[in-house]
DNA sequence: ACTTGACATGCAACCGGTTGCATGAAACTC
DNA sequence: GAGTTTCATGCAACCGGTTGCATGTCAAGT
C-alpha cells in the first residue's frame, strides 16, 4: 500500500537554486579579464602567482564553481564515460562496475551507466543517446553484431570486454583456461559424458567455453553435448534439466553461476542429487558459496576487466591515438562441493 | 596472467572521427537560417511543413544529430539525473538501478550512476562532481547528515530514497511492517528473546528496522537484544554471531540478507543448526531461496522505490517545484526454512 | 483597395566557458 | 641606452545550439 502524503506546492521563491556564479563574475570581483580567471582555473601557471590568488580569493567568495557543461562545449572534453552492461542484476557485473567506477574516479571522470536488458536494439539506443555526452565507450560483452561494434568505434573511442574484435582495444577474460581445468577435473572424477548448459548465442563468452570445452573434451577422449539455455539465468537453467539429463551426461557445465544454481534445483526437483549421481561446474564464480552444496566454479576477473578498461579508454583519450590492444586475463577452476567421482 | 598484444599506434588519420555536422551546415543546406534548423527539431510546428521536411531532408543526408551539450549549455537542461547508491555490490540495489534506468529510459534522460562505498566523503565528492551535469539527483540509502542532504537539496532537485527528511521528496520503503510481522512470527513460534543484528548508524532503514522491532516485540511482551554489525556484509555477520549467541537469545532478525547469509554461516561453523536450534530472519528478500536453508526475510520494494524515485524526480523536473512527496512502500514477510518453533 | 493580423522566417544576442593572438611592461642583452 | 626577449594579461572569436524580437508576406476583414 502507498500512502502519499502532499503538502502543497511550494512558493515558487522557495525552489529558487542559486543560479550558478559565472567567470564573468568572478572577474569583475577580481578586476580581471574572463580569461584571467578562467586561466586561473586550469593553467594558473600562465598567471602571476598573486593574480591567482585574488582570483581565487572572489572566486571562493562568490561560490564560483566551474560550469561543465560550458567548458566541455568549448573543449569537447566532458570527463565522462560510458559503460554498458548486458544485465546489472546478473551478479557479474556490479563488481566490474563497481571496479570501473573507482578507476574512472582516480582521473576525475564520471561513469554513465546502461543496462541493455540483453537486448541488442536497447544497446544501440543506448550507444547513440551516450554517444555525444560522453567521451568514450566501455562495451561489456555487448549483444550487438560486429558490423554495428565498428560502426560505433568509428564515431568515439570504445574498450571492448568480452568480445573479441580486430583493432578495437579489448579486455577479454578468457574462461578458456578456468573450463580447461574444468573438464580435466571432471575427467579424472572418471567423468565421460558432459553437458555444455550454453548462454546467449551472441555471447563471446559462451563461444568460447564451449569451443574450450570440446577442445578439452575432444584432447581427453570424452564426449560433450550442448544443451542451449538461451538467457544466463535461474529459470533457464532450471528448465534445461531434462535436456541435460536426456543426453545421458554424467556432469555437466553451466556457462554461468545462475545458471548453474537454475540447474541444481532443478536436478534438486527431480530428485538428482549433487554431487554423489550428478557433478556440476558453474562459471564466473558468483555466488561464492551460498548455494548448496557450494558450486564448484570457475573464476572470473570482472573487477580486473572493469578496471583494466577503463584505464585502457582513458588513454586512449589522453594520447588521442588508438592502440590495439587485447588484455586476456585467465581463469581458474575453484573447488567446492558439487562435484565427485562419476559412480 | 596477462598477455597484452601491442600492435603499435595506428595514423592519426585512422583516429579521425567525424566530428559532428553543425547546425549551420544544415542550415546552409537548407537554404534557411540556423534558428530554423534549429526549430525543425525543437518546435516543428512552428516552421512550414515543407520547410521543415527540407531541413530534416539536408540533415538526413548530411548525417547531422544536434549536438546535446551545446543543447544543455543554452537551455540547461541536460536531460540527465544522477542515482548514488552505496554499495552496487549489495543485490539491493542493482534492482533499484535497473528500474530507475528503466522509468529515465521512458524520457529519454539518461543516468549518472554513483557508488559511494558506503562512504559519507565520497558521497559527498560524488555529489558535488554530479551537481552542473544532471538535472536532479536521487540519494538512495544516503548516508550523509541530515545537514548535507539539506545543503545539497538547496542546489539542485533531489529525491530521496530511503531517508526521511521533511520537504524533500522521499521514497521509503517501509520494513517496520514486515519487521512487525517478523517479530509476530517468531513470538508465535513460541521465542521470547530475539536479537536484533543492526546495520550502519546512520542508514534510516536500520533505524527504522530497530525500533519495528523493539515496538512490536514490548507489544507482544517478548526481550530484543541488539548486536551491532556495522556494515551490512556477509562478514559483519559472520562476525557477529558470537555476540549474538552470547545475549542467549534463540531467534535473530538481522538488518538484511546479506548479514543474514553471514550469521547462517557463522552459526553452521558453531554447529547451530537453522532453524532446529535457532531461527533466522533476514530483511529485503535479496538471496531469493539461494541460501540453505531457505531464507526467511521480509520482501523488498526496491525496484518500485527505484521507479517511483526517478519518476517524483522527472515530476518536479518538469513541474519545477517541490512537492512535499512522502511515498510508503509496505512490506511482508516472506517464510521459507530459516524459522521453526522454538525448543 | 487598405488595414490588420497571423504566420513563417531571419537576425543577433546569449548560455559560460576556452584559446590564439595582440599588447604593453618589465627584464635582459651588448 | 636602444633593441630584443619574456612574461602577464586582455581582447575577441569560437564551441553549437536556443530564443526574443523584428521583418516581410500573404490572406482575411471591412
Amino acid at each position: 500500500m502507498v500512502v502519499e502524503a502532499e503538502k502543497g506546492e511550494f512558493p515558487e521563491s522557495m525552489i529558487k537554486r542559486t543560479k550558478g556564479v559565472t567567470i564573468s563574475q568572478v572577474a569583475e570581483a577580481a578586476g580581471v579579464a574572463r580569461s584571467s580567471v578562467s586561466r586561473a582555473f586550469t593553467r594558473p601557471d600562465m598567471l602571476s602567482p598573486e593574480t591567482v590568488e585574488r582570483i581565487m580569493k572572489a572566486a571562493e567568495a562568490l561560490g564560483y564553481v566551474p560550469n561543465h557543461t560550458a567548458r566541455a562545449l568549448s573543449t569537447g572534453r566532458h570527463g565522462n564515460v560510458g559503460l554498458i552492461v548486458p544485465d546489472i542484476a546478473n551478479p557479474f557485473f556490479p563488481p566490474m562496475i563497481q571496479a570501473a567506477q573507482l578507476e574512472a574516479d582516480r582521473s576525475d571522470f564520471c561513469i554513465f551507466l546502461g543496462n541493455t536488458e540483453e537486448n541488442p536494439k536497447q544497446e544501440d539506443k543506448l550507444v547513440g543517446r551516450f554517444a555525444g555526452q560522453v567521451e568514450g565507450l566501455v562495451l561489456a560483452s555487448s549483444r550487438l553484431s560486429d558490423e554495428r561494434i565498428r560502426a560505433h568505434a568509428g564515431k568515439l573511442p570504445l574498450v571492448l570486454i568480452n568480445r573479441d574484435l580486430d583493432g578495437i582495444p579489448r579486455v577479454l577474460i578468457d574462461s578458456g583456461s578456468g573450463v580447461r581445468e574444468a573438464v580435466e577435473h571432471l575427467v579424472k572424477l572418471g567423468h565421460r559424458k558432459i553437458a555444455y548448459v550454453s548462454g546467449p548465442s551472441t555471447s563471446w563468452s559462451n563461444k568460447q567455453r564451449r569451443s574450450a570445452m570440446r577442445a578439452a573434451a575432444s584432447g581427453l577422449g570424452v564426449a560433450v553435448e550442448t544443451v542451449p539455455a538461451v538467457l544466463p539465468s535461474y529459470n533457464s537453467g532450471r528448465n534445461a534439466v531434462g535436456a541435460i539429463l536426456a543426453t545421458g551426461a554424467t556432469a555437466a557445465v553451466a556457462f554461468d553461476d545462475l545458471t548453474a544454481q537454475g540447474v541444481l534445483a532443478g536436478l534438486a526437483e527431480k530428485r538428482v542429487s549433487v554431487p554423489s549421481d550428478f557433478s556440476l561446474i558453474g562459471c564466473d564464480d558468483v555466488l561464492g558459496a551460498v548455494t548448496y552444496p557450494a558450486l564448484t566454479s570457475v573464476s572470473n576477473r570482472s573487477m580486473e576487466a572493469g578496471r583494466v578498461a577503463v584505464s585502457l579508454l582513458l588513454d586512449m583519450l589522453q594520447s588521442r591515438a588508438i592502440r590495439d590492444v587485447r588484455y586476456v586475463l585467465e581463469t581458474h577452476l575453484v573447488v567446492r562441493n558439487t562435484t565427485a567421482a562419476a559412480n
